[in-house]
RNA sequence: GGGCGCAUAGCUCAGUUGGUUAGAGCGUCUCUCUUACACAGAGAAGGUCAGGGGUUCGAGUCCCUUUGCGCCCACCA
C-alpha cells in the first residue's frame, strides 16, 4: 500500500522537490554530450538558446510565457528522443543596468556616476550584478525550465567578450565598420548616442510657428513654418519648390538667420510641398534628418546648435547655455519684439521620444560607430527567402523583408559605461589600431601611449552573436561544432528587428549558416481585460504571485493554451485558477487511478477488451495522431486543449466512471479495467507533461511505484507517437476501427445522457434507481453487453432493465404501456422508463410533439439538402454520412408519431 | 502615407487543407457532499460567427467592400 495523496494537488509541496529531482539528476543535460567520451556525432541535436534576460530584471509575464513555450519545445524534443539543448544566460543590458546602478548610487549615496568615475562605477555595476543577477535565473528555474543550467552564460563573461571583439574586428577589417560624423538620434537624458529602434513616436499636440525670413536688403520676407523655432539658430538655407510660383523669384538670392544675422540661400528642391505649410521651408541639417539630405545635395554647410545636454551650444549666439526649450520660448519672445512672427497655431504631430528614457530625441551631428548594413541585410533577406530560415507565423515574413529592404547603417556606439567596450585604441600621432587583444602599441607607429575609444557597443551588438558566442564561437569547441545551428528561435514579434534580424545577419556573416531553422514568435501577454499591461495602469500581471497562488503548471498551461503564434493573449487569475483546477482534476484521475491499482488483488493485466476500452483507446489514438499534427504545425494552444478535452471529458467523466464498476466486480474484469487506467493514465501525462511538467512527473512518479512490471520508459524520454505502437498489445492503426468504436460508444452516452436528462427534468431523486426496457434493433447485443454500464451510469437498477430486439417479440412486457411510461428515442432504440407514480406524466404527449417536430425539421432540412447539387457535387463519403443522418433521423421521427399514437 | 492583426455565447477566447445542428473556460439557472476530485458531478439556458456583396452543391473558414478597435513601419516642415 502506498501512502495515501493528498485529497487536492498540493504544488506547493511538490515543485521545488521535483525540480531539484531533475536538476540533480541530470534531465536537463543533451544525453549526447559532445565533451563525453561515448558521444556520438550522428544522433540530431535540438537546441535552443534562451532569449536572454536582463541580468538584473526581475520575471515578469513575458519571461513565463516565452520560458512556457521554449520549455515545452524542448521537453517535447527531448521526449522524443532528441538529444536536446537550452542554454539558458542573461544579457547585461547596457543602458537599463546603468541607468539602474545610477539610480541607486544617487539615492543612496547621492553621488553621480560621473563622481565616482568610470573604474568604480563598472566595479559597483558588476557588484549589483553579482547581488541580483541570480535572482531572474531563480525565478525562471521556478517556471520549471529544463535548461542546462550548466552552459550558463551572460554577455559579458570573458568568452562572450572575446566573441565580440571577433566579430567587431572581423567586420572592420572587411570594411563593414567605419567610424564618423552623422546624423544620429542623441539622447540628452541619457547622453548618448541610440539606434532608429530604440526611437519611438507618439503623437502629440505640439505647435506650429509661423515666422518670417526676411531677404536681404529688401523688405520682402519668405514665411516659413517650424515645431522647434530654436532650430532656426543652425539653419543653412530656406529651400521651396522650383515650380513654386510663389517663392520662384526668391531662389537664389539671400535670407537673414533671425536674430543671428547670418546669411543663407533660398534654394529650390524637389523635395519641398507647395502645398504644406507656407510652401517653404527651412533648413537646418544639424537637427533634421531631411534637412540633412537636402544639405548633402545642395553643398550646404551643417551647424550644430545643441550640446550633449540639448543645451544651446556656442553656436547659437546669444542663446549659448539655454536649455533647449527655454531657448525656444526666448527666442520666439525676441523674433515677436522684432516684427519677424507671423503666428502660432496648435499641430498634430509625431514626436519622437527615446524608448528607454521617454524624453524627446534631438536628431543630431555626432562622431559615432556604424556597421555598413547592406550586404549584411541581403544576406539575411536571402535566407529567409530560400526558406533556410522558416518564420513562423509567416505573415512576419513580410514585415521581416520590408524591414530589411529598407535598412539604414547601424549605429553601435554608446556613450555608456556598461558593456563592451569598443576595441579601438588611439595613438597619440592619431593613429588608429583596432584588435582582438589589448595592444600594447601603436599598430602603425608603435607609440605605447594608447587610448581605448570611450564608448562601448549596442547591446544588441552582442546579443546578435547569442547563439553561437554561448557555444564557444570564435573556437570551434565541440559544444560549437555539434550544437550549432541551432533549431528553433522563440520569441516576441516586438524584437523581430532588434534582435531576430541581427542574429539572422550575425549567425550569416561570422558563422557562414543561419544560426536557427526555424522563428517562432509569440505574441504579447495582456491583462484579463485585453489591456496593455503597463506598470503606470496598475494592471501588472505578476508571474510570481500567480504561481503561489495557483501553482507553476496553472500558469504555464493558461500561457499555453491561451496563445496562438504572433497573437497577444490575456492572462488573469480566473484563468490560472481554472487550469489549477485542471491540474487538481488530473490530480485525482491519477490518485483514482493509483488507489485502484494498489487496492487490486491481481496485478493490472490485459482481458478481453470492452467497448469503454476500445473506445479510449480509439479515442487516445486520434488524440496522440491529432497532438503531433498541432506540434509539428506550433499549433501548441490547440493541442493542449485538445488533451484536456480528452482527460477531463473522455477518461475522467466517462472512463473513470466505467471503470469504478469494472472494478467492483473484481476478478480479471477488474485487473482489466485497471490495465487500461494505467496505460491511458500513462499515455496522458506524457502528451502533458510539456505542458504542465510538475504534476505529471509527481504522478507518474507514484504510478511507476504500483505498476511495478510495467514496461514504461521513463516519462522524460518516451513520447505517445513513439511509444503507441509498442506499448498496447493489439496496435490499431486503423481509423475505420477507431471510428466504429467511438460511433458504438457514442450511442451508448446518448442513451445514458437522454436517461438522466429526463431524470433531471422530471425531477427524479438523484438516488432512485429505476426500471427502463430499451428496444434496441440491431444494436441489441451491444446494448446486452453494456447493460451494467448503463444501468450504473444512468441511475437504472440493473435487475429491472431489459433490453429486446424488438416489442413484438414480447407483447406481454407490462413497461410498453405508453400511457404509463415516459419514451426517449435515441436512434434507432427507444427506451420506456416506467415513471408512473413518480411523476406527473399528462406533459408527456407535449415532450413527444416538441422532439418530433425537431426530429421532422432536421428530416425536411436533410431531404432538402439531398435533393439538391450537394448530392452529385461532393464526396461520397460526405453524402454517404448525411444520408446516415436521414436515415436515423426519419426512424427516429416514426417511433416517436407511434408513440404519440399510442398516448 | 504604407502594411498587418482583431471583430464568434453576458465576459475572455478556441475553431489552419471550406463539409452542412459552431466549442471551451468563467459567469447564470436546477439538482447532488454518488468512498478520485465541491478546485467536483449531472442537467439546462445562452450565438442571424461586426454589416454588405461575391465564389461554391456547401462559407465562421476563401475573395471584395464598409464600419469599429488595436499594432507595426514611414523624413512632410
Amino acid at each position: 500500500m502506498t501512502k495515501e495523496l493528498p485529497k487536492a494537488y498540493d504544488f506547493k509541496s511538490t515543485e521545488a522537490r521535483v525540480y531539484a529531482m531533475w536538476e540533480k539528476g541530470g534531465y536537463f543535460k543533451p544525453w549526447n554530450d559532445p565533451n563525453q567520451p561515448d558521444f556520438d556525432p550522428t544522433v540530431e541535436p535540438f537546441v535552443i538558446s534562451i532569449p536572454p534576460p536582463n541580468v538584473t530584471g526581475e520575471l515578469h509575464i513575458g519571461h513565463a510565457m516565452f520560458v512556457s513555450i521554449e520549455d515545452l519545445m524542448i521537453r517535447y524534443h527531448r521526449m522524443k528522443g532528441y538529444s536536446t539543448l537550452w542554454v539558458p544566460g542573461t544579457d547585461h543590458a547596457g543602458i537599463a543596468t546603468q541607468l539602474m546602478v545610477e539610480r541607486d548610487l544617487l539615492k543612496n549615496e547621492e553621488v553621480t556616476r560621473e563622481e565616482i568615475g568610470r573604474e568604480e562605477f563598472i566595479k559597483r555595476t558588476w557588484e549589483w550584478k553579482r547581488k541580483y543577477g541570480g535572482m531572474i535565473t531563480n525565478q525562471i528555474r521556478r517556471l520549471g525550465a529544463s535548461c542546462d543550467w550548466e552552459r550558463e552564460r551572460f554577455t559579458l563573461d570573458d568568452g562572450l567578450s572575446r566573441a565580440v571583439r571577433e566579430a567587431f574586428v572581423t567586420l572592420y577589417e572587411k570594411g563593414l565598420i567605419y567610424r564618423g560624423p552623422r546624423l544620429i538620434n542623441w539622447s540628452p537624458g541619457l547622453k548618448t548616442a541610440v539606434s532608429d529602434l530604440e526611437v519611438e513616436y507618439s503623437e502629440e499636440q505640439a505647435t506650429l510657428y509661423y515666422f518670417k525670413y526676411k531677404l536681404k536688403d529688401s523688405d520682402e520676407f519668405i514665411p516659413v513654418a517650424t515645431i522647434r523655432p530654436e532650430t532656426i539658430l543652425g539653419d543653412t538655407a530656406v529651400a521651396v519648390h522650383p515650380n513654386d510660383d510663389r517663392y520662384k523669384k526668391y531662389i537664389g538670392k539671400t535670407v537673414i538667420v533671425p536674430m543671428m544675422g547670418r546669411e543663407i540661400p533660398v534654394i529650390a528642391d524637389e523635395y519641398v510641398s507647395m502645398e504644406f505649410g507656407t510652401g517653404a521651408l527651412k533648413i537646418t541639417p544639424g537637427h533634421d534628418p531631411n534637412d540633412y539630405d537636402i544639405a548633402q545635395r545642395h553643398h550646404l554647410p551643417v551647424i550644430s546648435v545643441l550640446d550633449e545636454a540639448a543645451r544651446i551650444n556656442e553656436n547659437g549666439g546669444q542663446y549659448k547655455g539655454q536649455d533647449r526649450f527655454d531657448a525656444r520660448k526666448n527666442l520666439w519672445a525676441d523674433m515677436k519684439k522684432a516684427g519677424l512672427v507671423i503666428k502660432t497655431e496648435p499641430y498634430l504631430t509625431t514626436i519622437p521620444r527615446s524608448q528607454r528614457g521617454g524624453e524627446i530625441v534631438e536628431p543630431m551631428i555626432s562622431t559615432q560607430w556604424f556597421v555598413k548594413i547592406e550586404p549584411l541585410a541581403k544576406a539575411a533577406l536571402e535566407a529567409v527567402r530560400d526558406g533556410r530560415i522558416k518564420i513562423v507565423p509567416e505573415r512576419f515574413e513580410k514585415v521581416y523583408f520590408n524591414w530589411l529592404e529598407n535598412i539604414k547603417d547601424w549605429c553601435i556606439s554608446r556613450q555608456l559605461w556598461w558593456g563592451h567596450r569598443i576595441p579601438v585604441w588611439y595613438c597619440p600621432n592619431g593613429h588608429m589600431t583596432v584588435a582582438r587583444e589589448d595592444p600594447i602599441q601603436c599598430a602603425a607607429c608603435g607609440a605605447k601611449e594608447l587610448h581605448q575609444d570611450e564608448d562601448v557597443l549596442d547591446t544588441w551588438f552582442s546579443s546578435g552573436l547569442w547563439p553561437f558566442s554561448t557555444l564557444g564561437w570564435p573556437d570551434e569547441t565541440p559544444d560549437y561544432k555539434y550544437f550549432y545551428p541551432t533549431s528553433y528561435m522563440e520569441t516576441g514579434y516586438d524584437i523581430l528587428f532588434f534582435w531576430v534580424a541581427r542574429m539572422i545577419m550575425s549567425g550569416l556573416e561570422y558563422t557562414g549558416k543561419a544560426p536557427f531553422h526555424t522563428v517562432y514568435l509569440h505574441g504579447l501577454v495582456r491583462d484579463e481585460m485585453g489591456q496593455k499591461i503597463s506598470k503606470t495602469k496598475g494592471n501588472v500581471v505578476d508571474p510570481l504571485i500567480l504561481m503561489d497562488e495557483f501553482g507553476t503548471d496553472a500558469l504555464r498551461f493558461t500561457i499555453l493554451v491561451g496563445s496562438t503564434p504572433g497573437n497577444d493573449t490575456n492572462v488573469g487569475p480566473k484563468k490560472v485558477e481554472a487550469n489549477r483546477n485542471f491540474a487538481n482534476k488530473l490530480w485525482n484521475v491519477g490518485r483514482f487511478v493509483i488507489n485502484a491499482i494498489d487496492s487490486l488483488q491481481t496485478a493490472p493485466q490485459l482481458g478481453d477488451y470492452t467497448l469503454a476500452d476500445s473506445w479510449i483507446w480509439a479515442r487516445l489514438q486520434q488524440l496522440v495522431r491529432d497532438v503531433e499534427r498541432l506540434f509539428q504545425t506550433f499549433q501548441y494552444g490547440e493541442a493542449g486543449r485538445q488533451i484536456y478535452e480528452f482527460i477531463w471529458s473522455d477518461f475522467a467523466d466517462w472512463y473513470v466512471e466505467i471503470a469504478k464498476q469494472e472494478l467492483s466486480e473484481g476478478g480479471a474484469r477488474a485487473a482489466r479495467a485497471a490495465d487500461t487506467l494505467a496505460r491511458v493514465l500513462d499515455m496522458s501525462l506524457r502528451l502533458l507533461h510539456p505542458f504542465t511538467p510538475f504534476v505529471t512527473e509527481e504522478l507518474w512518479d507514484h504510478l511507476r511505484q504500483v505498476v511495478l512490471d510495467s514496461p514504461l520508459k521513463d516519462l522524460a524520454n518516451g513520447w505517445p507517437e513513439v511509444l503507441i505502437v509498442a506499448r498496447w498489445p493489439e496496435p490499431r492503426e486503423v481509423e475505420d476501427w477507431e471510428e466504429s468504436k467511438v460511433t458504438d460508444f457514442s450511442l451508448m452516452q446518448e442513451i445514458i445522457r437522454s436517461i438522466r436528462n429526463l431524470r433531471a427534468e422530471k425531477n427524479v431523486a438523484p438516488s432512485k434507481r429505476i426500471a427502463a426496457t430499451i428496444v434496441a434493433g440491431d444494436k441489441t447485443n451491444l446494448l446486452k453487453e453494456q447493460s451494467a454500464t448503463i444501468a450504473s451510469l444512468a441511475g437504472l437498477d440493473l435487475s429491472q432493465l431489459t433490453i429486446l430486439e424488438s416489442l413484438k417479440k414480447k407483447p406481454e412486457e407490462p413497461l410498453q404501456d405508453a400511457s404509463r411510461s415516459a419514451v426517449l428515442v435515441v436512434g434507432s432504440t427507444e427506451i420506456y422508463l416506467p415513471l408512473a407514480g413518480m411523476v406527473d406524466l399528462s406533459n408527456e404527449r407535449a415532450r413527444l410533439e416538441k422532439e418530433l417536430k425537431e426530429a421532422q425539421s432536421q428530416v425536411e432540412r436533410l431531404e432538402k439538402l439531398l435533393g439538391s447539387d450537394f448530392a452529385n457535387k461532393a464526396p461520397e463519403a460526405v453524402v454517404a454520412k448525411e444520408r446516415e443522418k436521414l436515415a436515423a433521423f426519419k426512424e427516429t421521427a416514426e417511433k416517436l408519431k407511434v408513440q404519440l399514437e399510442a398516448k
